[in-house]
Parts: C-alpha cells; sequence; structure tokens
DNA sequence: CTTATATTTCTGTCATTACAGAAACCATAA
DNA sequence: TTATGGTTTCTGTAATGACAGAAATATAAG
C-alpha cells in the first residue's frame, strides 16, 4: 500500500482538525488513514506509513476502538488483527456524539447538579444559583433533544437533516420566516 | 466578591469540560466565573479570584470575546474594563458553534475541498477517491443543515428544540416510530 | 503633559503530554 | 513446546502550553 499525496493531505488535515477537538493528533491520522483506505491495516502498516512507534499505534488504536470508530477483524491466514474505520459517516458521526457525550457531556452534568444540591447548603448567593439552574437547564434541555432524536428511526433522522430549514413549515405555530 | 465551595466546584468543572472540548483550562474558568457572578469583573478580581497571572488572564479574556463570548463594558466613574459573560445561554451556545464552525469546521472542509482536486491529477486509486468524496458529501449535508437551522427565527428554533422527537409527527413521510 | 491603567511582548521555568524504543508479559496457532 | 503477534509498562526525550514577572507600549483622564 503506498499513500499518494492527495492522501497525505488528507490525514494530515484530518489529524489537524482531530487536535483542535479534543483528541490527539496522532489518534485523529490513524482513523484518518483507516478511513480511506480501500482494505483493512494490520498495526504494523499503520505505523510504517504514518511514521508513529509501535505502541502509540496501539494504544491509538484501543481509544478508536473505544469510541467506536474503529473495528477490528481477522483476516483468513493471517494472525494479525486488521483494522477499519466505520464505513458509513452518519454511523460514525452518531458513534462518536454518543460516546463524547457519555465521557465528557453527562459527568460534568452529573457534577454540575451536585454543585447546585452543594449551593443549597453554603452561603452561594441567590443570583449566583438562579445562574446555575439556568445553565443546567440548558444544558437538560439540549440533552433531552439529543436523547429523543436519537431514539427515531435512521430514516427519520435522515428526513429531518435533507429537509434543513423547510422543517419550519412542518412546526404547529412558527410564527414566521 | 467572594467564591463559596459550590462557585469554585463550578468553575473546576466548567473547566473541566473546557479542557477536553479544546479550549484551554483556564480559558474555560474564566468564563465560568464570569458566567455566573452577578455582576461585571475587572481582570484584577479575575486573577485574585482564580489565581492566575495578569497576562493569563488578558489573553483569556481576548480569546473568550474573540469568541464571542465574553462582552466587555466600562463602568461610570471607573477607568478599567470590565466583563461579562453572554447571558443568555442560548445565544452562548449558538455562539460558540458559529465561531467554531468557522475556525474549526469549514476550514477543514475547504482543505478536503483541495485534496479532492489533487485527488484527480495524482495516482490516488478509485476507491479512494470515493471514499473522499463520501466524507466530504456527509460534511456538506450536515453543514447545509446548520446554516439552514441557524437561518430560522429563534422561536422557531426554540419550538423546534423543545418539541423534541415529537417533530416526526409533522414530517412529511415518515415511516414510521 | 503627566499619570494611572491596559495591553503586548519578551524571558525563563515548570508541568504535561506525545513519543520512540526496549523489555516483560500474555495469548494462541502450529 | 515454540514462534508469532499483541499488549502493557517502563525509560528518557522532545514539544507544547501554562505561568510569573519585567519591560515596552498604548490609551485615556485630568
Amino acid at each position: 500500500m503506498h499513500l499518494t499525496p492527495a492522501m497525505q493531505n488528507f490525514i494530515l488535515h484530518w489529524g489537524d482538525m482531530g487536535a483542535k477537538w479534543g483528541t490527539n493528533r496522532s489518534v485523529a491520522q490513524i482513523h484518518a488513514l483507516l478511513h480511506i483506505a480501500p482494505e483493512p491495516l494490520s498495526a504494523d502498516q499503520i505505523c510504517e506509513l504514518l511514521n508513529l512507534a509501535r505502541s502509540n499505534v496501539s494504544n491509538g488504536l484501543k481509544e478508536l476502538q473505544s469510541l467506536g470508530m474503529v473495528k477490528s477483524q481477522r483476516k483468513l491466514g493471517d494472525r494479525r488483527d486488521h483494522f477499519t474505520s466505520v464505513r458509513d459517516m452518519f454511523d460514525l458521526v452518531t458513534t462518536v456524539i454518543k460516546t463524547r457525550r457519555e465521557r465528557e457531556y453527562l459527568p460534568t452534568l452529573q457534577a454540575l447538579e451536585e454543585v447546585q444540591r452543594e449551593a443549597e447548603t453554603d452561603a452561594t448567593p441567590p443570583e449566583v444559583k438562579a445562574r446555575i439552574a439556568e445553565t443546567l437547564d440548558t444544558m437538560q434541555m439540549f440533552d433531552n433533544w439529543y436523547t429523543d432524536v436519537m431514539a427515531l428511526p435512521r430514516s427519520v433522522q435522515m428526513a429531518a437533516l435533507k429537509l434543513g430549514g423547510r422543517i419550519a413549515r412542518f412546526l404547529p405555530k412558527g410564527k414566521d420566516s
């Protein structure tokens, strides 16, 4: 397998984007490589293609698997694991959002609820308590929306997505546009 | 001004969350402080309350202002700037998404479009070109949805948000639920 | 102009993180 | 058992980012 300049640039830009969104650059690069690779790759091949240390590739793959972005599979007659990115982009986005919500959003939400209770027992001024409540309410509202939407069948989700702004037409009491 | 334990914990948790989402911890803490502060704070007060170096507070405030999350205002009889967080949570979320899209999403999208053109000129295999195209299509689809939805009046956005999953009822051909 | 406040730009330090490579360890196919 | 591939853990190194403090510069009030 060989990386053309376009493929290298894809990997580099994908890596940059990952770095800005909280995952580290190498992990994002490994994912980019698997994402455009026409066939499953072994850890060794990834090392070689991306010039990364074996241990980092191993850990990166573990991370990507725990995020649900990468699956491993065996090849007949080969003892090594081979890895692929989740092929369907919609699945990919969905999965990433799901795990990041569980890892990074819900724990904050829970912690802030705890803070809210704590605020009742110390000298926190009422205005501040009101601000905390407001913040939590909004976070809850978005989370409820997310939970609701994720419970819908995929076909409906896609329909709503493709509908875009024209969704307004179907809303009960949309004031105007 | 004094920070109760609940307020300190709010700031700490908000800071942790920020750190996981690509902004650095101090910036997120400054924002958390301004977000729950009942009145505008000067840079000096922020330094003292959060135990941060003056220069970092200055730069953090600049960053938050450029993200649109914090506004500065003058107080009568005081020469110093005083800072407040955008009060409305919905505005806040909207603004953050808007600037992060412009800074971190659109540039990647553009770069990948460039990569796609480049792939036509080098030896990139057709399957890989297809994967790149798929990726771009999905990114475009989400971005179009975002653009559309942001063009709707706030009242309609809120209605759709509160509607949550019940949106399916109003969709033209939702297969089932 | 002078003075107080703000900001910007440096310097060097410290902590954290990514990283490579080695070694130890585990699992499993032959 | 042996050989191979995989993971884990340890080391030291390099790069990054946060930080304090000082100095230079900018801004605006009196």
